[in-house]
DNA sequence: TTGCTAATGCAACTTAGTTGCATTAAATTT
DNA sequence: AAATTTAATGCAACTAAGTTGCATTAGCAA
């Protein structure tokens, strides 16, 4: 199953996400989309769009919530085991394609991870 | 250099964390001091004992911060590169003594990462 | 014991996110 | 092309985490 009904709403984010190759936090969307819809649907849609599998989250830094477009996720199974980077400098969130190992834990059952970095992106890297 | 004004509200603090063997939350510790120090007092205090190499922090899943003890870090150098755990049962969050590794990436400077694990702790996972 | 100023308390504010409920508008049926 | 159904939205009010400015207090050294 996709999405219940393609409303004005959700297309306008499914078009920003499409159209980009970084992570967005759901505070920033809400200010941008501040004209054309309320912060609540901001919300309730980035949530929608998660369980359904076209988008995952991470907790950044900052402490607020960061959304990507997922590749071949499913509302049954997320498969993002990927880390994310948050560029010191310019702010640029990122979905890394590197792999990352947990490490093994005897008495805990680890069941997901996530791995945070920062530092300088390749672009502020060069400056 | 050390802490600069051993006051009542630092010391409640440290003993708290010297007596404890798990991380705690910011918010948590606010809710359980409000009786003895005001919520401003134990963000700032918490703030400066990690200045000073005494606690580290860490952006837990729920977004709200969390804080334990160092062992051997100073004012000058923080030295904390564990992963941290949150148990999805009891919420008991913790310091693992675990090493991991930050993979390999050609373009980034990488100059902190952070590894937050989640599932069951040990004494939930044997219920 | 005095004086300096780091640290605290308080009130007001900010920012991120949530909840309940009435209303609207996709999608489906007639 | 209406009428119907109910998912989705808007709005207002709220919560929770954390911050800021400023007056006051209390460590600590002289
Ligand atoms: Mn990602
Ligand atoms: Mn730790
Ligand atoms: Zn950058
Ligand atoms: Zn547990």
């Amino acid at each position: 199953m996709g999405i219940v009904r393609k409303t004005k709403s959700v297309q306008t984010l499914l078009t920003i996400f499409e159209n980009t190759e970084v992570a967005l936090s759901s505070a920033n969307l809400v200010k941008e989309l501040a004209h054309s819809m309320n912060k609540t649907t901001v919300y309730r849609i980035l949530d929608r769009l998660e369980s359904q599998g076209l988008l995952h989250s991470f907790q950044g830094f900052d402490g607020v919530k960061w959304y990507a477009k997922c590749q071949g996720c499913s509302k049954e199974h997320h498969n993002d085991r990927h880390p994310h980077f948050q560029c010191r400098d310019c702010g640029k969130t990122e979905c890394l394609s590197a792999d990352f190992n947990i490490p093994e834990l005897s008495n805990h059952k680890v069941e997901y991870a996530q791995l945070l970095l920062t530092g300088q992106c390749a672009a502020c890297a060069q400056l």
